[in-house]
DNA sequence: CGTGTTTGACCTGCGC
DNA sequence: GCGCAGGTCAAACACG
């Protein structure tokens, strides 16, 4: 629900910029980071004044309202004060020529410079939190794979501080080596003194690490350094033999995360760096299906599959499998938190199986939203467990928007601008707002699903989330935690899981 | 020349 | 055992 200032401001930019439309963002981008924040330091075009202005606003809810930006909420720019005669098409000039006028415009330009200050400022602040969150999550992941080392070198005799499967299985997926040896320790017994040798030599070497999915109980010294001639497949026979020899054992071993986006792009950007290493035609798609490899560090096992809908050649379907063992840039751990987030709920809620994941009952993490079914889908015949994020339904996303006492919480409820659908309106900004609500969503949703960094960060955003609030381990999407309360309950689509995240 | 892509070959699992 | 499909490799190639 947009606060009143917010409603002033939609209806300033309104006025200052009736065409202006959402032009491709790339949400993951540095570049554009900069090129938002260069755009704040200086007396901006309007188009630039609005993107300032969302990601203010988006900042604002991640500040929770009780930082020291909490007065620039008021970033309310006196609306009031421009004259109801400016939206009629009357020319800038004209308006100068009015001494009350030119007073108007200073104020408007002050406050204009103090909100770019305040971005500024902001920024900064956002980006120390990410720092922030990074060390935490490193730290994290160190505490807790030297707890789970403890807990196997201890608990082998009792079941005392063994966790539950379910937990057992959200850090297997998230965690590195030590804890697939506790799931599957009991069939390799054989080497397990070199396992513990290996782990406790290696395991600096993994502590930033959320491990690949592609858990491989049996890791001899050289695989738990994940080097790159035997990640590069230098005895592929063997990767998947290991990989393939427990998969009876521990179906969840491995998880994938599918993103569907609709996107013209060969690919989507999530703040990765790939290379190509194959392509395939699957049976089934005359549309091929490429495979990319992360190459941001060296044995990085993160794995990605494209390959466009071969219903919907608009959309795109990309495959992630696999955690980075690298720290990541701002612009990628989005979508790293988003894969950790959604994989690790996957393999958390198999416990429940699949049913109670697609069922918003019984203690179910989804809302219990109608539209939950067709937003998420987990596939029980791939051979690895998956969760798909859809983010190409159009049609419920419509009719999420148009509940008319929420007409736009939806989209802002993770931070994005709550007067997004003010930066679409365009010529009928002098409209009053309910009725063109419809063309208003219907606009938002054309320009947000031909974005698909914007869908990617959308999803991600909202897995990362979900991920935070479902998981125990919290091994991922911490970051997101504070904008956790930002959720609105009421919200169909606040959802209680990254399951069900669809727009478009 | 280094890096990334292309593409045919190879390996493996699975169903019949 | 055979064929098919998915996944990966690596030599050849393209590009800056």
């Amino acid at each position: 629900m947009a606060r009143p200032h917010e409603m002033q401001l939609l209806r300033f930019e309104d006025r200052i910029e009736p065409t202006c439309t959402i032009t491709e963002v790339d949400f993951f981008s540095q570049d554009h980071r900069r090129a938002v924040a260069e755009a704040g330091a200086s007396p901006a075009s309007p188009k630039d004044h609005h993107r300032v202005e969302e990601e203010e606003e988006e900042e604002e809810e991640e500040e929770k309202e009780d930082s020291p930006a909490h007065g620039l909420t008021g970033v309310n720019i006196e609306l009031n004060l421009v004259p109801s005669n400016a939206q009629a098409g009357q020319s800038v000039i004209a308006e100068n020529e009015k001494p009350e006028n030119k007073v108007q415009i200073l104020t408007l330009q002050r406050e204009l410079s103090q909100v770019n200050e305040e971005n500024r400022r902001l920024r900064s602040m956002l980006d120390q939190l990410t720092k922030s969150y990074t060390a935490l999550h490193t730290q994290l992941l160190q505490v807790m794979q030297q707890r789970e080392v403890h807990e196997i070198r201890g608990g082998q005799d009792g079941k005392s501080g063994v966790p539950s499967r379910g937990e057992l299985l959200a850090h297997q997926f998230m965690e590195p080596a030590p804890t697939r040896l506790l799931n599957t320790g009991e069939r390799r017994d054989d080497d397990d003194g070199e396992h513990s040798s290996s782990r406790n030599k290696s395991s600096s070497d993994r502590a930033v690490v959320p491990f690949p999915q592609r858990h491989l109980p049996h890791v001899d010294a050289s695989s738990e350094h994940m080097s790159p001639s035997l990640e590069e497949g230098k005895s592929p026979r063997l990767m998947q033999e290991r990989s393939t020899d427990t998969a009876s054992e521990t179906p969840c071993r491995r998880a994938r995360v599918s993103v569907r986006a609709r996107s013209d792009a060969p690919m989507i950007n999530d703040g990765c760096q790939w290379r190509k290493y194959g392509q395939k035609m699957a049976k089934g798609n005359p549309c091929p299906r490429a495979y990319y490899r992360c190459t941001m560090a060296i044995g990085c096992p993160v794995r990605k599959q494209v390959q466009r809908c071969a219903e919907d050649k608009t959309i795109l379907v990309t495959t992630y499998e696999g955690n980075h063992n690298h720290p990541l840039p701002p612009a990628a751990t989005v979508m790293a938190n988003t894969t950790s987030s959604a994989a690790a709920m996957l393999l958390s809620g198999s416990t429940t199986s699949e049913d109670s994941l697609m069922a918003p009952a019984a203690g179910s993490f989804l809302h219990p939203s109608p539209y939950a079914s067709t937003m998420a889908a987990l596939s029980a015949s791939a051979p690895f467990p998956t969760i798909t994020l859809d983010l190409t339904q159009t049609a419920n996303q419509l009719q999420l928007l148009q509940r008319p006492q929420h007409p736009v919480v939806p989209l802002s409820m993770y931070g994005l601008p709550q007067k997004l659908p003010g930066l679409m309106v365009g010529p009928q900004a002098s409209l009053p707002f309910r009725p063109q609500q419809q063309s208003m969503v219907e606009t938002v949703t054309a320009a947000i699903t031909t974005d698909p960094n914007f869908t990617a960060a959308l999803a991600a955003a909202i897995t990362s989330v979900m991920g935070a609030a479902g998981t125990t381990n919290g091994a991922s999407g911490s970051n997101a935690a504070s904008i956790g309360p930002a959720i609105v309950p009421e919200s169909p689509q606040c959802p209680k899981s990254c399951t069900t995240f669809s727009i478009n």
